[in-house]
DNA sequence: TCCTTTAGTTGAACGTGTTCAAATAATGCT
DNA sequence: AGCATTATTTGAACACGTTCAACTAAAGGA
């Protein structure tokens, strides 16, 4: 069915790696606007992990929400003001997370792509692989959809804040559709609708309770079957005629509403 | 363009209609699981409204999280406890004020679909008339979507407390929809695909920053345009040998997805 | 070594949404 | 009218996320 290994060693092989992997690779999303000094010593670093992992450990075991602050210092080995110095808000903690899920989904991807035979394939691989990942932190995952709908919020969905975190996911995406030959607007706005649809698939993730989430999976699965087929679709010589203009249309639109990628 | 007028008048009379409205028609949300007696005295009702006017009010003026519960009843000229008897939250008067829309929707739509000559112009109505009645009430909204992610908050999209909106709102799309002469399984499904299609839109709206929002506007235009071709295609006869095991893949998705409407 | 600057830490405080036992007002029954 | 029940109101309290002025520790230069 999938193109992708979800063993339980991969899993737990995340939860772990999270709090181990080497710090300052990849720039947070929270330095945009934070009062994090732009300079952590080594030992900063170190703090800063730690109240990660800290923080990490009880919202797995309690939820987003019954895991407070107070806890997360405490078990981090620190009063509640010091975490501030490290993180500008509770979510942005959930944040710094989410830049690792990018950074690992796009290693993940890049070394498994290879793997693939087909576009279906690489489909499979660039979305299973992104559920592995989050397979164990849905209860902290929530914290990322709550500000989606506010504009004014730092970790909006469309604020520019976040534009970096979706232009990295897109990216992975694109990289996953490879040299596929598909019509120029099609591969332009593939990538968008691609990460779109990751985006559904996570918040039915979330609020997916069944053994495992084997339900998302199926539900991925059929999906991506359907999108390969879409695919092929808009490629067939016989359909152009029908749609060409269709697409053109919905390309004038997304452009006109500044959906469309790279507007700056 | 629209088939729909989108008159200021109108939408002033949304803004008082809502404080005004005759208490108790329509069953509110949040008695699924509120503290709230099921029984108010005709008092009680009048005060209930008091306070859903004034953080109205206090919501429009200075947006969702700038009102505080203090400042709602202050302005309705109460304890800060009393008003938590009449509504179990601060989310939950929003979610009182999208009863409201509801039902309001519902009588518009009903009220003007009959002008409309086509398909194109019955889906303009029960858009346009949609966004009309939120218009200015954009800074609340982001509230509504603040728990959509969480399965557990019973403010969540999927949770069953909020299952009767969706019904609510479909079915006016359903109505929208007409006698259309329509595949049967996407009669069945075309209400649940407007009305995320729907909710994708208020998510572009309540983040539309241009001129009374009317970029939306235009995208919602175009997208209807859009759609309606879909539905032709959908019929069109040429198109069925391929079209149709599509959707019957679709179909299955969904429903095994328990995305299907009408579960239980 | 001493001083200056920076990095890191503290604990108290603020304002927030929410809760609740107790008090009061209204209603309805006999 | 008097009583019992229900409806409403109160104000204090709680726990939370966040802020901040003051403090201590470390680093670096002369």
């Amino acid at each position: 069915m999938s193109a992708t290994s979800r063993t339980k060693a991969e899993v737990t092989e995340v939860q772990t790696g999270v709090a181990v992997q080497a710090a300052g690779s990849q720039p947070s999303l929270v330095e945009h606007e934070s009062p994090v000094p732009a300079t952590l010593g080594k030992k900063g670093e170190m703090t800063r992990q730690q109240i990660l992992s800290a923080a990490l450990n009880l919202f797995r075991e309690r939820g987003f929400d019954a895991a407070t602050m107070r806890d997360i210092a405490e078990s981090a080995g620190m009063s509640l003001g010091a975490s501030y110095y490290y993180f500008p808000s509770k979510e942005s903690i959930v944040s710094a997370y989410y830049d690792y899920v990018q950074q690992e989904h796009k290693v993940r991807v890049e070394r498994e792509i290879s793997k693939a035979k087909n576009l279906r394939q690489r489909l499979g691989i660039a979305f299973h692989t992104k559920l592995d990942i989050i397979q164990n932190d849905r209860r902290l995952l929530v914290a990322l959809f709550r500000y989606g709908g506010d504009p004014h919020h730092p970790l909006s969905w469309f604020g520019p804040a976040t534009s970096r975190q979706r232009e990295l996911s897109m990216a992975v995406f694109a990289h996953a559709l490879g040299d596929q030959k598909l019509p120029k607007d099609v591969r332009y706005f593939a990538p968008l609708a691609l990460w779109a649809l990751h985006m559904g698939l996570i918040l039915y993730f979330v609020n997916d309770s069944s053994d495992e989430q084997r339900r998302t999976r199926r539900l991925l699965d059929g999906t991506l079957d359907l999108v390969t087929r879409a695919f092929d679709l808009a490629t067939a010589p016989v359909l152009q005629p029908i749609l060409r203009p269709i697409r053109k249309r919905v390309t004038e639109l997304l452009t006109d509403a500044g959906l469309a990628p790279n507007p700056g």
